[in-house]
RNA sequence: GGGCGAUUAGCUCAGUUGGUUAGAGCACCUGCCUUACAAGCAGGGGGUCGUAGGUUCGAGUCCUACAUCGCCCACCA
């Protein structure tokens, strides 16, 4: 028999022990349908916080639904440990730089501290009761992670998707790398424009130009007017002098000037933004770059050489004001573009790095989105712009350590690219040579190995692709693809989603899941994100789970709206806790009223059992339309409020014949004892995706019919008691009339009505009837009398019999 | 500046093809130890559904405009 009182925490260690001892979440081929989960590889880089558990329960009650339905559910999880995040993880832990510590030493390094926050993951995701088949657990620093995307790699080069190119690229200067544009991030700072006086090398006049990067003067090789702009159009084709450093350079005419802001004239460098490179690459301008790797300016530069950027900008203010070329200064708030790592505003390198082209297959990746069911659905839109505003080819090389190296050579002769094998792969570059002896373009012998590694991205992009086992003989590529769900939170859209769509689509031209379901976030407070740095993540979730239970952590999960971020409240997790103790005693009181029913055929039911029954069955088919939509938190909520139902009014009507089939009948209790059997069981099975401990506690005491209530299969009922809920809704009113009269009285529930007048339609008097029994008990009834009426009903004398 | 979402009770949120008196939990008030549960039960107060128009027999739900908040993107000379 169930204990008297619930004990959360040494159930849920039973049963997690009972779950990996007997392999229950296993993926094992069988002839069932596959239903795989493209689950986000977290990235272990210590902030495990609540909304780490709040979008992966999410993923995890749907493969919990999945597998209920019958369908062989591929669900691993990964980790994403390579890349960025990971070495300034590293260097914050050690206050070192990585240069400083050196490449072999620093990845081992790497390794070390990843597995250390992996293994505290991979605890918590336990503990939490992820039915994950952890036997498919990958890394993707891992040598068949490294293997399969230097495979992917390759594929691209010879596909001539991927290619290798001296190009301006976005740079880090505090983390020395070049970056992505989904790298960035947006920065309100206050800044100077400042306004410089420049001449006119043919006229002699003078014009001023507004802008807040006077650094970058030195790198300045033209300027831009709008030729629509009747005040400085005349400028145009002359030849402007620049102050300080006194050179000449072409003032060109161009649209996108816009007349209105700042002077309407325009300093081309090389490269202060995205503009500048455009033009560059449009008017084919001279490059002159700057800036150093570390954001200096670079040491040739006469007077500012060896300076950081904004030393640099000090200075040559200094000095333009002093040689009279600082016309003024006005105050400016603006948007900078920083890095999303380090918060670092980001400069332009120029560098021989790889690429991934994308821009040449804008409406490619806007067809595959399209085939793709997104929920909910609006998100799909954010994919679509990010897509339709891409300005970059996708720049894959980090001048970093901890990552996938590239599979690639160079002759040290001509610069041929040499590629590895695919058989030899997994390659470094920097230990391993090319099992080739020549180069194949100019016979040289001599080769460098790219010390460069790939973008984070690049390989975590490539997760359909671990699971499916690329490449490998016993590959799983006919089951994988394309998988059949993604999920993550919005926040990634445009980095993770979008990259394996590429992928994908380069690999295979073809779409690499079926669905993306799109999960909120949990704000610290109303319109805050959770964040270490804030340190606002208001409690560590192991605290949580012992303080709560994984079960009620989990209903936290349960009850957001797909795509909305939901506030972090500890009234949620209160509630949920009542919940869970509530489906506790609720079983209880079944359990104690089955000890002699074993489950058989019967259809001749109790008037307020097909209520009940018709009610359950209206609520198990938005149930599962719900699920089927992956809004598992609306699932929960129509099936939470039907519980209640059950419990507070139906289980108080069913307990008088229960108690005593003396009284009542045997068939009746027998109407009863079949009818929350059923209902107890199917819901059991739908909170086992919510609440998988305390269900699995229940069924295992109770019905026992297989080795985990996570191997059962849901399965509908299909009776037609519509009318029964109709008419039974209508005398629950009445119930709930008569329930207030006596809390009016101040007097219990259980006090005597010696006479209940009521007038009701036939209709309702015919099911009345057929209720009688129960009707009268569960409000202690003497004598009811009923007189017909042609509206619904009209309680009008209640008599109680108060001592 | 463009896009998307949100705006419903004091608070947190449901309300899926438009349909009778708009729901739940928390909080508040009043009762009740009722053979599962006092971590409970019964009942109650509290809402002009952001604003203004429109479509319709009928609008929280559809349309338009606006406001506020949030997010994504762009602007960064």
């Amino acid at each position: 028999m169930l204990e008297k009182k619930y004990n959360a925490k040494d159930v849920e260690t039973k049963w997690l022990k009972y779950w990996q001892d007997n392999n229950i979440y296993e993926f094992t081929l069988d002839e069932r349908e596959v239903f795989s989960i493209d689950t986000p590889p977290p990235y272990a880089n210590g902030k495990i916080h609540i909304g780490h558990i709040f979008s992966y329960s999410q993923t995890e009650m749907i493969a919990r639904y999945k597998r209920l339905k019958g369908y062989n559910v591929f669900y691993p999880f990964g980790f994403d440990d390579n890349g960025l995040p990971s070495e300034r993880l590293v260097e914050k832990e050690l206050g070192k730089r990585a240069s400083e510590i050196g490449r072999e030493e620093f990845n081992r390094l790497c390794y070390e501290t990843t597995d250390k926050y992996e293994n505290e993951y991979k605890d918590l995701f336990s503990k939490m009761g992820v039915s994950a088949d952890w036997k498919l657990t990958y890394k993707t620093i891992s040598p068949q992670s490294i293997k399969i995307s230097q495979a992917s790699f390759i594929d691209l080069v010879n596909k001539k998707k991927a290619y290798e190119a001296i190009s301006p690229a976005l740079w880090c200067a505090e983390c020395g790398t070049s970056i992505a544009q989904a790298e960035l991030e947006t920065k309100t700072v206050d800044a100077l424009f400042n306004y410089l006086k420049f001449k006119v090398k043919e006229t002699g006049d003078s014009f001023l130009i507004a802008t807040t990067r006077p650094e970058l003067l030195p790198a300045i090789v033209c300027v831009f007017v709008n030729p629509q702009d009747d005040v400085n159009a005349s400028l145009i084709g002359k030849t402007a002098l620049i102050p300080i450093i006194n050179v000449e350079v072409p003032i060109l005419s161009d649209d996108k000037v816009d007349k209105d802001k700042g002077t309407g004239i325009v300093m081309c460098c090389t490269f202060g933004d995205q503009t500048d490179i455009e033009w560059w690459k449009k008017y084919k301008l001279p490059l002159n770059h700057i800036l150093t790797s570390d954001g200096r300016i670079k040491d040739e530069i006469k007077d500012y050489g060896g300076l950081r950027i904004k030393a640099a900008r000090k200075k040559i203010l200094e000095d333009l004001e002093l040689g009279g070329y600082l016309d003024s200064q006005k105050p400016l708030t603006h948007e900078v573009q920083v890095h999303e790592r380090c918060g670092t505003e980001v400069e332009y390198s120029v560098l021989k790095q790889w690429f991934i082209d994308i821009m040449n297959y804008k409406e490619d990746f806007l067809k595959i989105g399209s085939d793709i069911k997104w929920r909910p659905e609006y998100m799909k839109t954010r994919y679509d712009e990010w897509v339709n505003t891409l300005a970059w080819d996708w720049c894959i090389s980090r001048q970093r350590y901890f990552g996938v190296p590239f599979p690639v050579w160079y002759c040290e002769n001509c610069g041929e690219v040499i590629l590895a094998d695919i058989k030899d792969l997994p390659v470094n570059p920097l230990i391993d040579v090319p099992n080739i002896k020549n180069c194949p373009n100019c016979g040289a012998d001599k080769f460098t190995p790219e010390k460069d590694v790939m973008d984070t991205w690049a390989t975590s992009s490539v997760t359909p692709l671990i699971n499916m086992r690329y490449g490998d003989a016993n590959n799983l590529e006919h089951l994988l693809k394309p998988m059949s769900l993604r999920t993550n939170a919005h926040d990634i859209i445009r980095t993770w989603d979008f990259y394996t769509i590429v992928k994908s689509f380069h690999h295979f031209n073809e779409k690499p899941w079926n669905d993306v379901m799109i999960s909120g976030f949990v704000m610290a407070a109303k319109g805050e994100k959770i964040s270490k740095s804030k340190n606002n993540s208001k409690n560590d979730p192991f605290e949580l789970i012992k303080t709560y239970s994984a079960d009620v952590i989990r209903y936290l999960a349960g009850s957001g709206r797909l795509g909305t971020d939901m506030t972090y409240s500890e009234e949620t997790f209160e509630r949920g806790k009542k919940l869970i103790n509530k489906i506790y005693n609720a079983s209880k009181f079944v359990q104690m009223h089955l000890t002699d029913y074993h489950d058989q055929e019967f259809t001749d039911f109790e008037f307020f059992d097909k209520w009940i029954l018709g009610l359950y069955q209206e609520m198990e088919t938005s149930f599962t339309k719900y699920l089927d939509e992956y809004e598992v938190g609306l699932g929960l909520n129509v099936l939470e409020k039907f519980f209640w139902n059950f419990c507070d009014n139906y289980l108080e009507i069913v307990k008088h014949r229960l108690y005593r089939p003396e009284e009542f009948g045997d068939n009746a209790r027998l109407s009863g004892q079949k009818t929350i059997y059923i209902i107890l069981y199917k819901l059991l099975q739908k909170f086992s995706i919510y609440f998988p401990f305390i269900t699995e506690e229940i069924f295992q005491e109770i019905y026992h019919t297989k080795s985990s209530i996570h191997l059962t299969l849901l399965e509908e009922i299909n009776y037609n008691f519509k009318e029964e809920i109709t008419l039974g809704s209508s005398l629950l009113e009445i119930i709930s009339i008569v329930r207030g009269a006596k809390t009016d009285a101040f007097t219990s529930l259980k006090t005597e009505v010696r006479n209940l007048d009521l007038s009701l339609s036939p209709k309702l008097k015919d099911a009345l009837n057929k209720g009688v029994a129960d009707f009268k008990a569960t409000l202690f009834i003497t004598n009811l009398n009923i007189t017909e009426i042609v509206e619904k009903f009209a309680v009008t004398k209640i008599d109680l019999k108060i001592e």
